[in-house]
DNA sequence: TATGAATGAGGATTCATTCAT
DNA sequence: TATGAATGAATCCTCATTCAT
């Protein structure tokens, strides 16, 4: 019945490629409204514009559904952290460079630190499959790796006192996650007086007046 | 027939009481193992040594013996954290004071800060009922307000720089509690050279260092 | 302690019947408002201000209550149904009186016909134990001889036409229940256009007409 | 691959109606021999031969499946019930017509009207869903108003006396379930003499007599 | 005798996963 | 390959009944 059978083969190609990004992005949009536990493959399914049969042709399961949607969304991340380096900044300055677009990035894609999150909730959620700790654990430790650098490289020039970079990194990290929680969670965020961003910027310059040299 | 009656129904009364905190206890444990989602009333049955029936003598649903727990223990903790207040000492000190309760607590007590962070992991969890959120959020913030409260009365003797004190105990805060995570998380912790206690002790020096006048 | 012992057993065993008597009235309450497989002995025992497990003491099970209530209710039903007879009427006349004090005892104490409804409910109640059944089928029985027996007069003195007696008081029976009945359910009773008792009495009409020799 | 899947399309279809078929009817005996509050859905999965969880495929909730049960056979009883109308005969014939098919629907098909008293038995039944209430009612006034309408065309030929045609509607429908009700308990059954038939064709006489003008 | 705490069987509903088509 | 119907284990909650005090 098919005519023109060599473009054929690719045209499934594409077809497949399509359907997993659909399948993935509608479990980004259920898993990050109603937590893993809650989620509903029948909603993933009809978000996706599949049958649900077909969710297990691509993932194994839902729990190697949601590694999916981590992971994905921890290599974009990643490689926009990345992208914020600049070799020729001082440290704090590069520091601050960071952070904002950590927080940036927060404002305009909340969902995304769900990855982040998903980590530390574990003990909470319950029974995430350490496939899906492992994934994110590693996603983690490379991004810490980036500030953790870039601390190490203040110090080895002087624009730092001395400390444990790695310390430090884990330190503000979890500044900013613990700030953006608060921004999250909408009984905490009343709380606070000021947006996130001036919160954030101010956190910082105290942190960093107590790190200068 | 005899007057006092005295060795009967303290009895019954004892043993209602014993229950209720064996379910409390069995409670906290299934809970904070399995998180409320995954979290079995059974299994709570079981530790407990009760018939799943009697569970619903003492408490009305799942929820409300989640609520029950996190009160339970909330309470205690807040007490706990008012006593480390001590009106002579400076506000560094005092805080100082504050933060090394708050780990040493961790350190006991592990368990018990699932409490706080049960909040901040509503979105991941789901359908946490309002309920709980409510009687937690105000946890939370009598226990801010402690740290609010100090921060503030620094800031009026001079001993720490101009700021504003509820932001600045978020910020303690989410310092502690996110050290406090990384210990948890297995994965994470084994990013960390040292103790929480130190890096703890360590980042809180940075901090308040910022913080001077 | 008690002093005065001979007045003291009187004194039990009226607050033993006294008992009885709060737990059969708290039942009917909750047996007629809620149906009996609905029906929940917390709210009997609460009513009748005692314990659960003192219902026990009085009655071996709920569907025992059960019966007990509509035996009670139903004697002084009957009792007062005979109490209409009068031996000096025409049968048309007695029919109507008979007729009369069953709308009027509706009117003033509806609940108590759940009585004579239980029965034709059974298929759809599902389990109703065969005591109650048997207990009420005989009263019914016996009210229905009290009509039957007055049309018997009547046929018997030429004042209503040859026909079966039972037969005829199964249809007035029937024909005031299924007026009663439409009066009880609200979605019927817009249906109608005037009151049961109207209704009734115009119904009656028709059908002594009808049997006119 | 064949452009005609006719073959498989419809298989599938068919074994789905088949399906909702099957546990339409097995819904129906159980629901009708145990009632609704006692019915259980594990009978009726069983009688299905489907699993439990099957049942919620087609159906939303038990209250639903009641409803279908309900539904489905009201529509079919009232168009019979509409078919025995012809507009060319008395009124009197034309109601002992329709009186006549629903005795012997009743002779045929004793369950089907279970229909009709779940209404009435709701008080006894305690929550019968809204839903349920709603159809049933429904369906009630459109079979009622069939009869009403016979009437209504009787008087304005002066086939019949003055009335009010709703409230003889309900008359007849309530003599006629009535019979129908007490040949439907054994132990009233006793009570009578005759069939039912009889006994029906014999009341409507007597009522029609009454009725003349 | 009265109490009320404890019981545990029972039932509706959900949903990840399987598999015939 | 995609479908979606079927599955059945899992889980919360109810409540009549029992029994130690």
């Amino acid at each position: 019945m098919s005519d023109e059978e060599t473009p054929a083969a690719p045209r499934r190609e594409e077809k497949k490629a399509l359907s997993r990004r659909r399948i993935l992005d509608a479990a980004r949009d259920t898993f990050f409204r109603d937590g893993f536990m809650a989620a509903n493959l029948d909603d993933v399914a009809q978000g996706a514009g599949v049958a649900k049969g077909t969710l297990y042709r691509y993932f194994e399961s839902k729990a190697e559904l949601y590694v999916a949607v981590l992971v994905q969304d921890g290599e974009i991340f990643e490689q926009k952290m990345r992208d914020t380096l600049s070799s020729d900044l001082p440290a704090p300055a590069q520091i601050r460079r960071t952070g904002r677009f950590y927080v940036n990035h927060w404002i305009q894609h909340r969902a995304y630190f769900q990855i982040f999150w998903a980590i530390e909730n574990q003990p909470i959620i319950g029974d995430l499959p350490s496939n899906v700790v492992e994934q994110v654990t590693r996603l983690w430790e490379r991004c810490l790796g980036i500030l953790a650098s870039t601390v190490a490289e203040g110090v080895r020039k002087g624009e730092l006192r001395e400390c444990d970079p790695w310390e430090i990194a884990n330190v503000l990290w979890t500044l900013a996650n613990g700030l953006l929680q608060i921004d999250w969670t909408p009984a905490r965020a009343k709380l606070m007086r000021r947006s996130v961003e001036q919160a954030f910027e101010d956190a910082l310059d105290t942190f960093l007046r107590g790190l200068a040299p």
